[in-house]
DNA sequence: TGGGCGTACTGAACCGTTACGGTTCCCGCA
DNA sequence: TGCGGGAACCGTAACGGTTCAGTACGCCCA
């Protein structure tokens, strides 16, 4: 039967035509794929958990650059790629125990998620998508210390040194404010925790305390959490004369609460983001480019190279680019020490 | 064993205890998923199956939304969401046979995919997107006729006579230029097909002969492909005074191919498009609407609604609106009889 | 004519789980 | 003490395909 099916050579045609006749005569519907996975222990699929609902993902341009090259990564290898349903809110890791996959990828996801252990427990392999700490698995991502510190450092050329950071969530637990240094420092996505610590070491190279410069965390990885954020931090620390965003949403929406408010941007305030989305380079943002597309093709490249299990897991670690854009600018008061005011 | 994890009701808390320390200390993953679908005869997945690359379908923000929709439909049910690798190029069924799901959505195939024929096969429900010709299955999707018949009296109203048309390919088969009556007629993709005969009939109402209308089809869905084709367009049939696209993509392509050639939009040339994606209604592209996002959504729905099976399949036809935008205006001939050169 | 060999085909074990029915055990009650 | 009954637990049969050992048979050659 199954031969009939899957081996043609094995059996003279005269047979396979019979048998394949009855079959279809009976209404067989071919060989059931689930029964075929657990015999041969593959499930010609890759699973994919992401630390938002499914639909945000969709919504933010870098999760779905990250998508393509992943599908693309998927479909070089004929495997099939599954959305695992992960809610953040629910801690219901049901989802991952019942997905019927060969392997995981796991994007951005806190390093306390309880759908990340989940994952760990299963007992194939897993490649870890920006967030490094867990020693024990593949990963890829950017150096993202490097990459903010290029930008900062191009500011601090500009002349900046009051400097406001506007970020996306540091923990499973909503706080829509002011974040304090415990709370960066303990901060559960790595890549927010590496982005604000290496702020900090490039701003403390030209003597500015880390202390006294504002961090606004937001929940929601929204323009409109971006621009509130920066309406917010105009208001506690008018004296600022850059807003660091660590991505380009939080900077979009950001940039344009501060334009609505009548402030020029660079005259009157520098903006910057991070990813190099399409949106961000059209309307010139100053920011950080980073391969996501590129992630995605190499973390599923990894996880489908039949990781020749060398003991010590691979890392893949991608380039940024820093873009100049034009949201970037000498402060005000530079510019009034050299020109006039 | 089963019922220590499952059914922590039908044992006493001792004894699941100790049989989930035992397990653990034997290094039981837990429970295989795959043998679970198997004996539940349930995947917990639902599998979409698209007419292009996996990659591409990232790339299309029409097919972002529509995929943001079902992932929050399956979300919702607690379902993954299986995307299969089905290279259009490539007729091998093999990843359809071999997707381990309770059901399938199909998204704008042609009409003789063998992908299309392999789910049919296939023991599971199966909801279809844009493609009503099959009658046995639920559908989703808008009337196409109606909804461009709208945007081609729009123009009618606006003194359009002369017009030429860019749509999408119209079967497997490159074919890159003019698309004749027949193969018009023939289309496999039924959306073309309906919309370029819904065209037909809305200016056979005021006396346009089809047969003189240039219908330019393009293979690859870009705004690349949207320029040449308007290129070819104005060269060929340099009196036209409209050109209306099958999509959002193409005309935004279109458009800008236009005013590169010094061409004004749309005092020179009207531009119309279908969908409204972002990027369109931002340009302030006419177009027509349609909720690519519901679509997604209702798709998901309909799949995982536990079919009541009446018998008859069931469909869902939503609703779609115009979007005057400002790529739309009198022809030069008309503005001329009224205001003069 | 018989031994050896290769091909075509058959049957049974196994993958790991869940569903289901049977068995034990314990408690309350007469 | 005997009995009814329910809770807790256990054993086993599928689910449907793959794989592999084993059988039957035809053929060649000695």
């Amino acid at each position: 039967m199954s031969n009939a099916y899957n081996r043609p050579d094995q059996l003279s045609p005269e047979l396979r035509k019979r048998v394949l006749d009855t079959a279809r005569r009976l209404g067989y519907p071919g060989p059931d794929p689930v029964a075929r996975s657990l015999r041969t222990r593959k499930a010609g699929a890759v699973g994919l958990l992401l630390t938002e609902n499914l639909s945000y993902a969709f919504r933010d341009p870098a999760a779905v650059g990250f998508l393509e090259g992943l599908a693309l990564a998927c479909e070089d290898a004929g495997h099939g790629l599954l959305l695992i349903p992960a809610n953040p809110e629910h801690e219901d890791v049901a989802a991952v125990h019942s997905a019927g996959v060969d392997g995981f990828v796991v994007y951005s996801v806190p390093d306390d998620d309880p759908h990340l252990a989940a994952v760990m427990e299963r007992p194939v392999p897993a490649v870890i998508c920006d967030q490094p700490n867990l020693s024990e698995v593949d990963r890829v991502g950017i150096d993202d210390g490097a990459a903010i510190k290029g930008l900062a450092r191009h500011l601090i050329e500009l002349g900046h040194r009051k400097i406001g950071v506007i970020c996306m969530r540091l923990a499973r637990t909503r706080n829509d404010g002011p974040a304090s240094s415990e709370r960066q420092a303990n901060a559960h996505f790595h890549v927010q925790r590496a982005r604000l610590a290496a702020l900090s070491e490039a701003f403390a190279e030209v003597g500015v305390d880390w202390e006294q410069v504002p961090v606004i965390e937001r929940f929601d990885h929204t323009p409109e959490s971006g621009g509130s954020a920066a309406a917010q931090l105009m208001e506690t620390d008018p004296e600022i004369t850059a807003v660091m965003c660590t991505s380009d949403i939080l900077a979009l929406g950001a940039l344009s609460e501060v334009r609505r408010q009548g402030r020029r941007v660079p005259q009157d305030l520098t903006i910057t983001g991070f990813d190099g989305i399409d949106d961000a380079e059209r309307v010139g943002l100053t920011t950080v480019r980073q391969p996501v597309m590129e992630k995605g093709r190499a973390a599923g490249r990894l996880l489908l190279d039949a990781g020749e299990s060398t003991g010590r897991p691979r890392e893949v670690v991608l380039d940024t680019q820093l873009v100049p854009g034009s949201t970037a600018g000498a402060p005000r008061s530079v510019e009034e020490r050299w020109f006039g005011p």
